[in-house]
DNA sequence: TCCTACAATGGACTGCGTCTAAGTCAAGAT
DNA sequence: ATCTTGACTTAGACGCAGTCCATTGTAGGA
């Protein structure tokens, strides 16, 4: 994460105490929070923080391509830093958890140019959709 | 869609006229409206019916597979009455139409069970995004 | 140390969707 | 044909996620 800090001050952003803690808050992987958790846990470290604040810094991380949005089904958005190793997510129908998922192959090649309608296609997003171990067992 | 009124009535449901514009204003293919295009052109034909209304009658479709809801990147859910037969959606970033397609393949096939983390994954959505042949003229 | 452009704040505001209490009505019973 | 009743509809209040804005604060350069 000093990485993202460096980036950041590479872009010529200031480096305040807000978006270091919300940098350091969404450190490690296998991490989809919601901009209301990053908040909450932010305002352990921070607590005068703002939502506002959140938001602004998770929209710059998102835009300098250091954190990914991943929309899910009516709820609100998660913020995944793992944004340097391409992969799609598994979410459990049960519980909600995320997992990050590498698919074989590129999920683009999939749909033929007949089936592209003259749209240059740029991207894909894959979700896949199940139950997890212990929500299979829960019945 | 008289097909989808008919299953309505057999589930015991009563046939109201409010059912029966929201049912013909879904009819057809491509179809992807959200809530309030499905309530202002139902209004057309029954000038008081309600958002309330509209909302839990598509919930009903949904419920029994005669619609299939499509999230959207942070706007409003969409409903598409092409529930028979399976397939992605392609959007485009410019001017947010939406194109049924057909990769070619089983989607769920390309997630290995070394990466399935001993979910029992049931399903597959995959969102190709670009930018639709206007868009692309248009720069 | 001082300046100032940029960042943070909190609260109002919007869009999308849900919920509730009261009124209405489709359809079976008579 | 009329009655009855539980299901359906309605308007509006409400809730959540996210945005916007005017004001206040401050990082970092002179
Ligand atoms: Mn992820
Ligand atoms: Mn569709
Ligand atoms: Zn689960
Ligand atoms: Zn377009």
């Amino acid at each position: 994460m000093s990485d993202l800090l460096e980036r950041l001050r590479e872009r010529g952003w200031r480096l305040t105490a807000q978006r270091r803690v919300v940098a350091e808050v969404l450190d490690g992987d296998h991490v989809h929070l919601t901009a209301d958790e990053v908040h909450a846990r932010a305002a352990r470290r921070l607590p005068e923080i703002s939502r506002a604040t959140v938001y602004n810094t998770l929209g710059e991380m998102v835009s300098i391509g250091e954190v990914i949005e991943v929309a899910t089904d009516g709820r609100a958005k998660r913020y995944d830093p793992n944004a340097h190793r391409a992969h799609q997510h598994l979410v459990c129908a049960g519980c909600g958890t995320i997992r990050d998922v590498h698919p074989t192959g590129d999920p683009l090649a999939a749909l033929p140019d007949t089936e592209r309608f003259g749209f240059a296609v740029s991207a894909v997003e894959v979700t896949y959709r199940g139950l997890c171990p212990d929500c299979r067992s829960a019945g």
